[in-house]
RNA sequence: GUCUUGUUAGCUCAGCUGGUAGAGCACGUCACUUUUAAUGAUGUGGCCGAUGGUUCGAAUCCAUCACAGGACACCA
């Protein structure tokens, strides 16, 4: 039984008490006038006053309760509501006679939603707390909070209760706040830019835009399996073709992958689309997007991530096979053809799989030796067309791509790249795909015969960028769990928990 | 997927080379009208993650499983 535990049985018997003393348990009769966080603004000034107190004033103010310091007739509880923390004052003589001994003493307990109205004061020890005359109980809470001083440590309750983890940590709702702030900040600064938001769909028929695998669901009424997205892309580039210039989404990926503390199956990415611009105005537009967001969360240039510090007035620039030499510190003649860069790698006992080309060893090398490497701001660009196959070629040499990574902290936050618009080029690289799926790799990306035809009217020449959200709000609070910054991350079902068992039959 | 570390009271954690379980907080009772993790006294609270094995005897040793944390691999 899910309430058999001894201490809820208690607090049951508790709230059964009070119904029968005419107090609902559960009442909707909030009449609560003020936040904390303004009582505690609008009285600041008692404490310069000579008596510290102000019984003219008078507030009603509602939270839960997550200390209670009973000493016979007079109590102090701290109540806390989303803005903070207040300390009341409870006295015996000050309250409805009989109440403090029959109800609060016996029936009102941590956890508890109150609503208390009093006056402002300070106590002896210089605490601005509220003198209450009177004190109502708006919520019972009949299972006990985890312990007031360790509060609840347990990543695995935690995530799969985050409910707990909001009410017992404080900083935990202040990086749920700062990711609010985030998403909302990225929308009013693409909104500013004339970019449209728009919505497409989170159901394809063939999941491409990046090479993933998919979770499949299916539409009865049709008959018809239905992917959930991998990414936007394709959708986004469509409007370019149908004539909006600028357009940016906002949502939620699903892939059917792994999960660590970078990845989730599902995350939240911005794509940004923008016609008659290249790879070159999303760097600069980038720069400001990062400048907007540090001034408008007030965050320090230089930023403390663990054990590192990321200087965000820092931003480089560095071509990716520059980077292996001045960033990774390979000697440059082991850069530029497969069978050095073979040789340089195994003789860092590092083994490669057979029959990779030129670009992807590039890549390797890069991955290795300088990925980690890149702690402030550096966009990494010129990328080996290899392993690139949505960007456009560079117009001068056809070996690299106009596409640029953004690295911070050592980790991946952005892709950007000019787009690549020729159809016939796109047809042939989905065919490419097609032949690396037939021969084993699922991965591989699906043809998306809409998409050639949507091309084949002519897209503008666009550049499109996407930036991972959650890794940014990550890098932004210090956090180094993807978990730890979405409310409710992917958990396993536990065992036993039958629903979710049902579903793991089906 | 691999390696590794965990899982003991509502929470945070002890429990040594096997001898039928302990603390703090919380909760109950009592005292206490300015406390700050309030204090003092006293009491209740456990299928030691699950299943098997070894043993006279298992929270402890072994195996398998479940879940979680970390690292690595995968995710161009």
């Amino acid at each position: 039984m899910i309430f058999d535990n001894k201490f809820i049985q208690q607090r049951i018997e508790k709230a059964k008490l009070l119904k029968e003393a005419g107090f609902n348990p559960y009442t909707n009769e909030s009449k609560r006038n003020c936040s904390i966080e303004k009582y505690l603004n609008v009285n600041s000034d008692i404490a310069e006053s000579e008596e510290k107190r102000d019984e003219n004033r008078h507030y009603i103010v509602s939270g839960r309760i997550k200390l209670l310091r009973i000493m016979g007739k007079a109590s102090f509880v701290k109540i806390e509501d989303e803005s903070g923390m207040l300390q009341i004052y409870v006295a015996r003589d000050n309250l409805p006679e009989g109440f403090y001994n029959t109800m609060f003493k016996k029936n009102i307990e941590v956890g508890d939603i109150i609503e208390v109205a009093g006056f402002p004061f300070v106590t002896g020890q210089g605490e601005l707390s509220l003198h209450a005359d009177s004190l109502t109980l708006l919520t019972k809470a009949i299972s006990p909070l985890p312990e007031k001083f360790h509060g609840i440590t347990d990543k695995e309750i935690r995530y799969r209760k985050r409910y707990l983890d909001l009410i017992m940590n404080a900083e935990v709702r202040k990086t749920f706040q700062t990711r609010s702030k985030v998403i909302s900040l990225t929308r009013r600064f693409f909104e500013d830019k004339g970019f449209l938001e728009v919505e497409t769909p989170m159901m394809h028929p063939i999941a491409g835009g990046a090479n993933a695998k998919p979770f499949v669901t299916h539409h009865n009424a049709l008959g018809i399996d239905r992917f959930l997205r991998i990414a936007p892309e394709l959708y986004l580039k469509r409007l370019i073709v149908g004539g909006f210039e600028a357009v940016f989404e906002i949502n939620r990926n699903f892939r059917n992958e792994g999960m660590d503390t970078t990845h989730n199956p599902e995350f939240t990415s911005i794509e940004f689309y923008w016609a008659y611009k290249t790879y070159k105005d999303l760097i600069e537009i980038t720069k400001e997007y990062f400048q907007y967001l540090f001034e408008h969360l007030n965050l320090p240039t230089m930023l403390p991530y663990g054990d590192i510090e990321v200087n965000f007035a820092n931003f480089q620039e560095i071509p990716l096979i520059e980077s292996l030499t001045t960033v990774g510190g390979v000697p440059a003649e082991s850069c530029n053809d497969k069978e050095s860069i073979i040789a340089y790698l195994n003789s860092k006992n590092i083994t490669v799989k057979p029959g990779m080309n030129l670009g992807q060893l590039q890549g390797e090398l890069f991955d290795e030796f300088v990925e980690e490497k890149l702690i402030d701001p550096t966009f990494i660009t010129e990328y080996p067309v290899e392993i690139s196959p949505l960007a456009r070629r560079s117009d001068e040499n056809p070996a690299i791509t106009e596409r640029f990574e953004l690295f911070i902290a050592g980790r991946e936050i952005a892709n950007a790249f000019s787009e690549l618009n020729d159809p016939i080029d796109q047809l042939e690289r989905f065919e490419g795909q097609m032949a690396a799926k037939d021969s084993g790799d699922d991965e591989a990306h699906e043809m998306d015969s809409d998409f050639v035809e949507a091309l084949s009217y002519g897209m503008a020449p666009t550049a499109g960028q996407g930036i991972g959200i959650d890794r940014l709000v990550m890098l932004l609070t210090n956090e180094h769990s993807i978990r730890d910054v979405l409310l409710f991350p992917a958990m396993k079902p536990l065992n036993g928990d039958e629903a979710e068992m049902q579903t793991e039959e089906n």
